[in-house]
Formats: C-alpha cells, structure tokens, sequence
DNA sequence: TCAAAAGTGTTATCCTTACACCCATGT
DNA sequence: ACATGGGTGTAAGGATAACACTTTTGA
C-alpha cells in the first residue's frame, strides 16, 4: 500500500444506459466483454473530444451502429473501490488510474435498427425485482425480505431503509426507487459487486438478477430510476415509441417503464386530454379483438408552450 | 495549435453551492479570487480522497469554517472553453490539462455560524430576473426581452425558446427553469462570461447579474433549478429552517427560494395537513401583530413512510 | 356465439384555488 | 381605533380513481 511515485491519472469513463422497448419489454443495449456483461462505454479523451456528449455519441454510434436521439447526463460516480474492475478495459492498470464514471440515459424507438438482437437485454434480468405487471414479485418474499431481515436484525436504521425501499411491512411500493433498492442491496451484499469489489472470493449470492462489469448495474439503476420520474413531467415516452402507435400500445410501453399495470380507460383518458397526441382517423391491423385508431405524437408542441408527462393511474387490481 | 507532446491530463474540479437564508434572501456562499467572485471550490486528489462528496466537505470546512449537512450532486460539466478562466486557480495552465467541473448543492441551516457576512451573497445578484416576489422583475422588459428579440429575430427555433424560457407573449413563468434561462443568455451572448470565454475584448454586457469565475454561474443556475424543483416533492426547506419557526416564517423561506408570493392560508392549510411539521404549543416573541405559534419540522416522518415536499400555492395577486 | 380488445358514461372523492372573514396583540 | 400579522370557513372547479357498461372485430 505503499503510495505511487507520482500522482495518480484521472480517467473518466463514459457509459450509456440506451433503452428501447422490444417485445414489450424495456430493454437496454449491452456489450459483452471478457469480464462480463456491460454497458457501451469509452474512454473520454481531454484532447480529441470538446463535449462528452459528442464523445458518448462517438463511442455508442462506433460500438452498435447507430446515433443516439435524447441523451442526458444522470449522474457521476468517483467512489474508491467500485471503479477497479473495468480498468483493463480502458487499457491501464488500475493501481495507476483513479477511474471516475459519467452516466448517461439514451432512448431510442422501437424501431430501432443496426445492433443485434442479442446485444439488447431486458430490465428485469438486472433487477427482477422491479417488475410488478404481474404482481408483487416473488422474489421479494422468498429471497430479498429474509435476506434484508437477518442483515438489518435490531438495527433501526437499516431496518426503516429496507422497508420504505422494498415496500416491507405494507409500505407501498414506489417504482421510482430503483437505485436507493440496488445500493441497499449491495451495502448488504446481496449483489455480486458487492463481493467482487470487496475482492471477496466468497460464492455470489444468487437470484438477485445478472451482475454487471465495474459499476455499471450502479448506471443503470440511475437510469431506470430517473426515467420512471421523468416520464411523469416530461413527454419523453414518445421518444421509445414508433412514429404511430395505439393507445394500448402506449400504455404497454408506460407499463414496461414502469414496471406496474396501469388501469385503461383512465390511461386513455389522462392520455387523450394531454394534447399530446393526434388520432389520425386510421385503425391498426387488428391483432385479435376490436382494431384500434393510430395515433401520432404532436412533437410541435414542445416548442409551443412548457408540457408535461403523462399520469399513470395505476389499476386498483394488481397495482 | 499544435498538439501538446504527452496527451493531457484531467483534472476534476468539485464546486459546492452552499445556500442558506439569511435576511429573508436566499443565499449562496462565495469566495473572492483574484480573478473574480467564485463557489468554494478544489481539486479533487485521485490519490487522498475516498469519494468525491469526503473530498467536497473537506474543501468546504477548510475554505469555511463550517461542516456541511445536506450535499447532493448536481451534474458534471466537461464542455471544452467554458474550464479555462479557472485554471490557475488549481495551480496549472489550462492548455496542460482539461478541467472538468462536478457541482454540487449543499444546504444550510439559517443559524449558521463560522462565515462571515459579506461571503454570503442573494441569488438575485447573479439572477436579477429570477426574483418575481414583488411581481415581473423590471429588467425583463427593460433588458432581457428586448435582446433576445434582436438576437433570435427571423428564427423560430431561438424565438420559442426564447418565449418558453423567459415567459413572453403570455406565457407563463416556469420558476424552475433557471439553467435553461442562464443557457440561454450565455448563448446569445449577453452575460460576461459568454464574452470572457470567447476571448472576447469586447464590452461585457451589463445588467444582467454579477459573473463569477469559471462556470460557476452555471452551477448556481443548476443548483437553484434543482433547489426549486426538489422543494416541490422532498422536504428539504427545512433544512435551511432553524429547529424553531413559524409558518410565516417557513412561507417566507418557501418563497425566497421559489422566488414568487405563495397564498397565505392555503399554505398553511397544505403544510399542517402535510404531518411534516408539529405545534409547540408556544408563542414566537410577537414582531408586531398577534404571536404566532412556533412549529418544528417531524424529522422522525424521514424514517417512517416516504414523504412529499410542500406545495406551493401561488397568490393570485402578484403570482 | 364467444373471446378479445376498443372505447364510453358516470360517480365519489380528493386536492387546489379563490374569496371572505374573524382573532389577538401593540401603539 | 387601527394597523399588523395570525388564523378559519367554505364553496367552485378540476383531477383522479373506481366501477359498470357498450361496441367492433376475428375465429
């Protein structure tokens, strides 16, 4: 532990979360590496890049083949210990390099073109717990609860975190926690970055949904987080959906983000007294049951006046 | 131009916006430099410091006097030309290193001690037209809108931004996009920094605020954004609350952060029936009319159940 | 005719907004 | 008395949540 001869490097890495939705599901584009699953990434460049932006651009469009439309930044991790494992990635030694991430979310239509199927993942395989379309996960009760309990036993303020994030106790469940869930599960050690950055060589607790290199499930909780609020302030769930779409098919598309089932005809409703959206007086090729009218999203009215997101009433059946 | 012969190195420079309320006036910590006024600022040390937020407090203490409660990260800004000005600040030439700037908010309880006065400063001195208490700042029709007309004339892409930004041609005030509107000025060059960093001689523009260093302006613009909007949906007025206050008292602190009036009664009614605050049962010491009950905020509620933040009821005579 | 999905009506409830008004204290 | 600020009542309007129901298609 002796301290390096000069002063450490810092490099900053940056790594985009893109989502799309495919089958119904939100997915996010994924790299594979030789340590394992990852997000696109690059290494930003102090010479050759003027924004990150223009370099995460550079770096998504070289790695998968196609340009990224909204991106915005989420949030920057510099924590000791949780930036090691990617560091041969970037091509150094990470005794030499402080490396710190920049996080950003990217959204992409369903019409998505240009990476293979098999680069896309969904969600869920990350975090099977934050999916509850169909009910409370079971999950929760067989794996996560019990584990949280034991790791929390007498300690009030553990306890009190468990339960408002994980919904224990009939606190209700908000969707919008994703990243508060993920820490809390890894301050426990339940993930398996959390045995890995401690160098552990204990076996990884398992059930708790696939790991990712360095911190990159961190990023993406970040993601699914922010993108679950923001789709209730901002309209931003049009830029996942194809140029026209059903209302059914749009609330299938609020519901993968999500992760709850959202009651339809209020959805409807909510949806059409918006102004976001324009019926263009055609149906859909019916898949089973009543064809449905198409609509368009009035993108001319971003420039128009300040608006906002969609509501989602959720169902008072399985909500 | 010519490239440098090794590549250079980054340096990550972290910034912290430390608001409180004193007099009645939102305001935000500052440093005198010999380039100009500045946030509490340092460069983070990928060998001594564990994580950026350690590293953040130290600064802060050190320049201060004062440990900070509540931080929260803001955003990380890495555009090439707006790092320059500050370079010599961290003890190296700008065209050596490229800096990149991770901002923070930090918030202050209004008893607090250990700064002296004139390092604090009102927002409204950097933002004169984010102040709409006493109605429409003036330097709106005198200054702002008259030449963003002349800059956006003939385009409709800077003229709805323009209106939508800055509330013209009847639209109403959006109090929390304050970044949007400092992006904005510094786009159509009317603030100095815009001048400074284009290496510009020319007369800097006057009116509209104080500059500071580097981009710290923008980083207060991001933080009293943030500020504004988190106020909404997470309880961290009373952060900037003393242990003891009245609802006037908290209205009053609500409105220098929002920077618009709030309705009396129905703030009241909001707050009491939020479970955020508790009676005392005892009297402020009367300044002129009846005593008022002194409150407290219910830290407890923290820990127990998720929790909202206040709503804001506008006046609907200078709203 | 039935399943599946689209789409409509209606009501209870809550929250927000706005206005009107009374109360307690100091000068 | 009156100014100043504390504090309450109440009603209109809108959004939300919940339930019940009709319509249109394909198999």
């Amino acid at each position: 532990m002796s301290p390096p001869a000069r002063p450490r490097d810092v490099v900053i890495g940056l790594s985009a979360v893109v989502a799309a939705l495919r089958g119904g599901e939100a997915s996010v584009l994924t790299v594979r590496t030789r340590d394992g699953l990852g997000l696109p990434f690059g290494r930003f460049d102090p010479d050759g890049h003027r924004t990150f932006e223009l370099a995460l651009r550079a770096f998504v469009t070289a790695q998968t083949g196609f340009s990224l439309g909204y991106v915005e930044q989420l949030y920057t991790f510099g924590d000791k210990g949780r930036d090691a494992p990617v560091a041969d990635l970037h091509g150094l030694d990470a005794e030499a390099a402080r490396i710190v991430s920049v996080g950003y979310l990217a959204l992409a239509p369903a019409t998505t073109q240009g990476a293979s199927d098999t680069a896309w993942s969904p969600w869920s395989r990350f975090f099977p717990w934050e999916d509850w379309r169909r009910g409370r996960p079971a999950i929760l009760d067989a794996v996560v609860e019990p584990a949280l309990r034991s790791w929390a036993a007498g300690d009030e303020g553990r306890s009190s975190r468990a339960r408002l994030s994980f919904a224990l106790d009939g606190v209700g469940w908000n969707e919008e926690r994703v990243l508060e869930r993920y820490e809390l599960l890894y301050e426990a050690g339940l993930v398996h970055e959390a045995v890995r950055d401690r160098g552990g060589s204990a076996p990884s607790p398992d059930g708790l949904g696939d790991p990712m290199i360095s911190d990159h499930r961190r990023i993406l909780a970040t993601a699914l987080g922010r993108l679950r609020s923001k789709v209730r302030y901002r309209p931003v769930i049009f830029e996942l959906m194809p140029p026209e779409f059903t209302l059914l098919g749009l609330q299938r598309a609020a519901e993968a983000i999500a992760g709850v089932r959202l009651h339809k005809p209020n959805f409807r409703r909510t949806v059409e007294r918006s102004g976001l959206v324009e019926g263009l007086g055609r149906l859909d090729a019916a898949a089973g049951g009543r064809p449905a009218e198409l609509f368009r999203f009035r993108r001319e009215v971003l420039g128009a006046q300040p608006v906002g997101g969609l509501s989602l009433p959720t169902s008072p059946r399985e909500g």
